[in-house]
DNA sequence: CCAGACGTTGTT
DNA sequence: GTCTGG
DNA sequence: CCAGACGTTGTT
DNA sequence: GTCTGG
């Protein structure tokens, strides 16, 4: 699955490398991105505007707010059909800035342990998401998104049983076509190249979500 | 009809 | 909101 | 994802 | 064990 990532890179270069809109939002880079925080996503392929969405997506029929810590990912095999998630799905599709994701493997015994997956080349990249609008009662609008999961390619295989679901520069743009039909997009939410793809195990520093600092995407023995 | 659920992961 | 179960 | 809390009463 | 918060 995916339940922590980073965006460590400077805002422009990932305007660049990315062929977004301008935005002022990350002004800091990320570290340790923990879900209940904002994320950058992008809901628009046409504007490619990026907005921060709260990561923990909350259905507008919620309500208990709470179940947004639950919903930190959506399964992409089952996505279509589930309440929670079937409407996100058909109508409110986004792509998740990120240049990393953490997962931890589990040992024979002792704490587990956390790794870094990147791209080879170091360059950002976006995961599937769903976004949803919730009214809330006291006013105002929460917004909320979610990422997709997939099985694991080879590299992440030997870590966790799931990976987030990655789009590349031709199949991102896809995805946030408002009448894509369901076969094109069953067939974007596959496993991103293992060979695209590198991993090392980092500081268990990074379980503490507070530990937001260069420190964590640090390479470690183990 | 109304009431209640609606999710993922990992572990057993 | 929409579906399932009673 | 991991870490940390998990309760009531009455009084300040 | 299960839920909440980050």
């Amino acid at each position: 699955m995916c339940g922590r990532f980073t965006l460590t890179l400077d805002p422009g270069e990932i305007q660049t490398l990315l062929e977004l809109g301008p935005f002022v939002h990350i002004v800091q880079p990320r570290y340790n991105i923990a879900p209940s925080q904002p994320v950058p996503i992008v809901k628009n392929a046409d504007t490619r505007t990026v907005e921060l969405y709260r990561w923990g997506l909350v259905p507008s029929w919620a309500d208990d707010l709470n179940i947004g810590n639950r919903m930190i990912n959506a399964r992409s095999e089952t996505v279509h059909e589930k309440p929670s998630f079937r409407s996100a799905f058909k109508y409110r599709r986004c792509l998740i800035l990120a240049d990393g994701f953490f997962e931890w493997r589990a040992e024979q015994s002792g704490p587990k342990t956390p790794f870094l997956f990147k791209l080879k080349n170091d360059n950002p990249f976006t995961f599937a998401g769903l976004y949803e609008h919730k009214e809330l009662p006291e006013g105002g609008e929460l917004h909320t998104c979610t990422i997709l999961t997939c099985e694991p390619n080879e590299l992440v295989r030997d870590v966790h049983n799931r990976m987030p679901v990655i789009l590349d520069e031709k199949a991102r743009w896809t995805w946030l076509k408002p009448d894509a039909d369901q076969s094109v997009l069953r067939a974007l939410m596959a496993p991103f190249p293992a060979d695209a793809m590198k991993c090392f195990p980092v500081s268990r520093a990074v379980n503490l979500p507070e530990n937001d600092r260069p420190e964590v995407v640090e390479p470690v023995a183990g």
